[in-house]
DNA sequence: GCGGTTCCCTAACAAGCGTTTGGCAGGTTA
DNA sequence: TAACCTGCCAAACGCTTGTTAGGGAACCGC
């Protein structure tokens, strides 16, 4: 990476709107300038079309601006580096998602219910922000070293608290087995969910409501035929 | 990639004992030097290491020179290329996989009982390989446009074929429920076992076959708590 | 003690990388 | 008409990358 030190460290009219978790701190370093944010989208959009593809480090900056349709350069017009393209593809789908999910976790359901509705919720954002969600499968992990994605950590640290908390609460309610090791079921369910995003492509056969209902009924019940259920 | 074509296409003794499927097809260029397998071994486990914990592209040769404990141009003594590590870590796993998996698949086990046996061969070959499957899963897709890497979409095809097979034996057997779309139900088993490989530490407090019984605990018979079985 | 082999180091290479700088066309405002 | 934005291009920058060439130390069999 040669990010040489820019030499002007001017700090400028730093005045952002503030509700993003991480790259809305930074200081807009030119000042003049200030690019549509219906552009940024766009651009973010095809930006991570291209990292889900191909990875964040195997993606050049030429590629992201060749999908745009336009030279590498360019891009610098709309962000600061590459790395804060990534920034706001993530933080702006973690801040969707935590949305939704603090939603489901505020309204009190029971354990089974919560756990159906996280589901459901999941593959909507899944649904949504697909290529966010491949990246941030790929690349989450690593990135978190790093002081700029400490979000990332953060984020899981308070996802994993909801869902184990959840399974632990429906152990005790006796709606979940006891006889499982929690931890594994957590992570049992979490990946099962996550990786979807993976091979989901939208505008497919099935709704995202529905794979929800068939993964939480093989969750829930598993895919053996029962011998006889009497309720 | 600076690959700069090589200059010296000489095609020397091409004489490899030609049992794997992709990276020994390929010549070895300089005549002279013949390194020590074990050697390789190590420098490939610890290559291995590094691309599993910071991706491929984001390992540079240089890294893994240093977790070697040697030069980066020293590499070049034991391989061609950082590709051909890459190559030759991944076929290496997916030929001891597919030894693994055939023998199962030869067994003539019932279709539950295949499953069984081969979700446990699955978290076998985790416990040896972690780093090769956890690579595998990040760098498969779109690896396997390059034309050397055209043996992990055949294996992917291979592998469909074995569990998509089953699982449609297993409901036309009626020991796996029929209400359920079978290639998602695929994706579901499928995901669930390989995604482990991305927490799983070998030598933790489960061995692979204690996870491998939960796991296939969950998905035959789900988590939660059944009402009342009669058998 | 000599030729050969094994393994690594030193030092460079060209290509590709992310990024910067300056400028120019088109639209808007005055 | 002039001044001013906005959005992009053209061209270069310094660094890092994968890779190579040549050499040298240690050990081998003879």
């Amino acid at each position: 990476m040669p990010t040489k030190t820019p030499k002007n460290p001017k700090n400028p009219s730093d005045a952002d709107n503030a509700s993003h978790t991480s790259h809305a701190s930074r200081a807009k370093k030119k000042a003049q300038v200030t690019p549509s944010p219906e552009r940024r989208r766009e651009l973010l959009d095809t930006a991570a079309e291209v990292f889900a593809a191909q990875g964040y480090n195997a993606t050049t900056v030429r590629k992201i601006a060749d999908a745009a349709g336009m030279l590498a350069g360019s891009l610098y017009y709309h962000f600061d580096s590459k790395e804060s393209m990534l920034d706001e593809i993530l933080s702006t789908f973690l801040n969707e998602l935590w949305e939704g999910y603090d939603a489901v976790l505020a309204a009190g359901l029971g354990p089974r219910e919560t756990i159906e509705a996280l589901v459901t919720e999941s593959f909507r954002e899944i649904d949504r922000h697909r290529a966010a969600v491949a990246i941030y499968q790929k690349e989450a992990r690593h990135l978190s070293d790093q002081p700029r994605f400490h979000y990332l950590s953060d984020s899981q640290v308070k996802f994993e608290k909801a869902w184990l908390g959840t399974l632990e609460r429906g152990v005790a309610a006796q709606v979940f087995r006891a006889d499982l090791d929690v931890r594994l079921t957590y992570r049992f369910v979490r990946d099962t969910v996550w990786v979807a995003a993976s091979w989901y492509r939208p505008g497919g056969q099935h709704s995202p409501e529905e794979i929800a209902r068939q993964y939480l009924s093989m969750v829930l019940d598993g895919i053996a035929v029962r011998p006889y259920v009497r309720t």
